[in-house]
DNA sequence: CGCGTTTTTGACAAATATCAATGCAGGTGG
DNA sequence: CCACCTGCATTGATATTTGTCAAAAACGCG
């Protein structure tokens, strides 16, 4: 598993800028730097190796001992799990500043995979959890965003338990929108192929096609090509997504 | 809210067994007492106040201020989320031991209702805050309930996108018969309504009447009553539960 | 430009929801 | 003690949504 797409441990060149959790604060104005003092940010560099991943190769799998955890710093990254036929359901989409990896368990729980090229920070699980046992601020922020990411999963549950086909590609469309952070009527990258919105939202590609038909019909959404688009019109989007 | 539950702060009697996280523990197992020395469980205990609610009360509802957090000593609690024209998603069932209320904004993201006769420890949110700030392990056990949690809720996600109505069934029956860690062959007591089981699986009471039609008919369980009943082939049914 | 892959579109099938009626059980009051 | 009532659960008939299968269209890449 990824063996090649090493491309050596950090050492000179701009560290800070290149440990992951550090870039992770510049893109998102998340915490996880300002809580640590710049030695222990240092210490922690030194644990990282930078990882490139190209588009469609696997960075774990479900059931893989859970040696690493990474931070996204670049690219997009899809979670996964499978069912022995092969019927798959992603469990997310991660953007750059997220954190992936931990487990409760031993092995990791789900399959991850590059949705485009990706540039990852990989830090040993030991060293990291041993790290992390000096310095309860990083434990704190982890704690935190696992508690965000458990909202998300609900958030998820309903959308997959209870909301129709278009109701949920309206809901994805917004979400998306959302995290990319872009102003009103922005053009929105849509990264992943048809088949990863369909694993995503509990659907089949058919089915998503035609509900992006038909909120591209009503107006609400444009789609400039098929991976990139436009919303028109948020409220009335967000009326069809159902928000509670 | 909860307004009268209050049956008074802790000071006299069993005092430990009776702070929910050391209750937890007993239940389950797992360590936040013994990661916690007496003194420090001691200052929790003092923090806690012990609350009681009926069956169907509501215990906090979405959207609303998260000022306390909670262990649930006795019961059964659903959680669920719901969209404005009354569609519910239940996104979990709480059974002693389990942690409650962790909110990463200020406010629950989920309702939280009595299914049972329910006995919970209760904690201001600030000073529980307070005190684990200054106690590490506590933040620790935390962050691993909430990873076990976070896959929990993929594997619930994996269900209620992929799975027929018949596997969803049998993956909670599955699932609520290993959490009663009731030995092989005992009855397993399903506290919850049909409608209740509905909403957590995404599907209607009669689809779920139906499906444990079929998983009776076929002999891969027992129906003693309506709300209890016995595994009796667990390879066959975890076959039909198309377990990853 | 041509080929393979992904996406869209259409016709039809299957699963599950909806609507309606019946059954069952526990609680209440005569 | 029994009959009735009420709410929950089951069963059946039908409707709707979404999935499946097949073909055409669009796109991306050599």
């Amino acid at each position: 598993m990824l063996e090649g797409s090493r491309t050596g441990r950090l050492s000179a060149g701009p560290r800070l800028s290149c440990i992951g959790l550090c870039e992770s604060c510049r893109v998102r104005g998340v915490a996880i730097c300002r809580a640590l003092e710049p030695n222990a940010l240092e210490e922690l560099a030194a644990l990282a190796t930078r990882i490139a991943v190209p588009p469609g190769k696997l960075i774990f799998e479900e059931g893989e001992p859970a040696s690493y955890l990474f931070t996204l710093v670049e690219g997009v990254i899809k979670l996964y799990k499978e069912l022995s036929d092969g019927r798959r359901q992603i469990t997310g989409f991660l953007v750059p500043g997220d954190f992936l990896g931990l487990a409760h368990f031993a092995s990791y729980a789900y399959s991850a995979e590059a949705v485009t090229e990706v540039a990852l920070c990989r830090f040993p699980r030991e060293s990291f959890l041993r790290f992390m046992e000096r310095h309860p601020a990083l434990e704190r922020e982890l704690l935190s965003r696992a508690s965000s990411e458990l909202a998300s999963a609900q958030e998820q549950m309903l959308l997959l338990g209870r909301k129709s086909a278009k109701e949920r590609v309206a809901s994805f469309l917004l979400s998306f929108a959302r995290r990319q952070a872009t102003g009103e009527g922005a053009v929105v990258a849509l990264p992943m192929s048809r088949s990863d919105i369909a694993d995503y939202l509990g659907l089949t590609i058919e089915t998503v096609s035609r509900s992006f038909r038909a909120v591209v019909d009503e107006g609400l959404i444009q789609l400039t090509d098929r991976h990139h688009y436009r919303v028109l019109q948020p409220d009335r989007l967000r009326q069809v997504a159902a928000v509670s």
